[in-house]
DNA sequence: GAGTACGAAATCGTATACGAAAACTATGAC
DNA sequence: GTCATAGTTTTCGTATACGATTTCGTACTC
């Protein structure tokens, strides 16, 4: 999962911040101020403000003018937002890439989804969440449209930032969400309609987002994982 | 539509190399130098340099190393990338949109197409397209979602720079345009399921892509309107 | 005449520098 | 003690400058 060459500074950069907001070193309302970061990263501030800018359009980080940037927070309103639109993109991902998923991927994405069966009877959240992305990686190898696979990653980015600060599970939910993923599984392996796809795929992320929803409000601050 | 006040120096270069790809002063395929755009428009490359990264992350240029920027192509398949994701934010957009729309609203809508019909008459492509815009415009005026009205001014931005080069109508394909949005607009009028108006908003957009890709090979760098 | 090698010009990438705006702090009035 | 205000500090925004990389043109070879 190592990056690659590191082309320019720039991307550098714009690598760097990434992953620390991603496993949450930065965590949401920290304050990027661009000298320093320029300074811990031993170039200079135009490298470091062309990043900070890329990772803003992606959503990571919230810059306001003459004032400085900050990791963008985990505003309820926000997250309902990008679960929606998670729903949507990975329920039309899912959908466009099943009749390309051959046999070999779906016993891959089965092995994957026993390993996050495990994680639940062991307790292991963090590892759960990686599993379940690669899970859907899996589904996603060959997705034919890069444009609907973009927008899928980008939301998985900010949940990410949002999960590494306030990580809780919904109660239940991710014992569910194992068997939509077989359930998932067998949709595709039987070559059900790319509609029927869509609506099991969406539902499946709206479903955590349903979850969320339930919570009593003290706990509304707090995030589910799936 | 004039642009309000500007901000930074930046989102001045950004709106003004924006605005030239999207009105076709910039060709795909032109060349952006960053010097020269700054002496153009008054201000140092850096901000350019910024706009143009923006611009990058949109889709409207395409950014290589050491090499420079150019405003990107109308590649069939990119043209299809973008139709398919439009199609799909277009159809969540409205559907989201659909309950919370007014009968003024609709009233606005079914002026604007009015509109559209006589375009047809009088042959105004053009304006044509400026208004089918306005006319998902006013639907999506309360979109619940920001994050997905984001998504569909993106797709239409890039249809845009495409259009302003490549101009035209696949045969009959606007005037089953403007009986769709008659169609779409009693479905909403009659409170039709959120599935019911994805699909047909959906189609709206997909039917087009299905014309372009209809026509003969010879016609296939050209490009449809709607 | 075609292809290669070398040099000049153009253009990008980033460091540095400085003016401008905002945020912070300390002082004084009420 | 609280609020307003002026001065200081921090941080951003952008101009300028220069080294690095690519591209283009020319001359030379085969």
């Amino acid at each position: 999962m190592t990056e690659a060459a590191v082309g320019s500074k720039s991307e550098q950069a714009y690598a760097a911040v990434k992953a620390r907001i991603v496993e949450g070193t930065y965590t949401p309302g920290y304050r990027l101020v661009l000298a320093k970061i320029a300074e811990d990263l031993g170039v200079s501030v135009v490298p470091v403000r062309e990043a900070i800018r890329r990772l803003e359009a992606e959503g990571l980080v919230k810059f306001e003018r003459n004032v400085g940037a900050t990791v963008s927070g985990i505003d309820p309103t926000e997250y309902l937002y990008t679960m929606q639109t998670l729903s949507i993109v990975e329920g039309a991902a899912t959908a466009l890439s099943a009749p390309l998923i051959d046999s070999v991927a779906i016993a891959r994405a089965r092995a994957v989804n026993a390993e996050m069966r495990d994680c639940l009877e062991h307790f292991d959240p963090v590892r759960f969440t990686a599993l379940n992305q690669d899970f859907h990686s899996v589904l996603f190898e060959h997705c034919p449209n890069p444009h609907i696979l973009d927008l899928v990653h980008r939301g998985w980015n900010r949940l990410a930032s949002i999960r590494a600060s306030t990580f809780r599970f919904v109660p239940g939910r991710a014992q569910e969400s194992v068997k939509e993923h077989e359930a998932l599984l067998q949709l595709i392996e039987s070559n059900a309609d790319a509609d029927t796809i869509e609506q099991a795929a969406r539902r499946h992320r709206s479903a955590t987002l349903d979850a969320y929803l339930a919570l009593p409000q003290s706990n509304a601050e707090s995030v589910s994982a799936h």
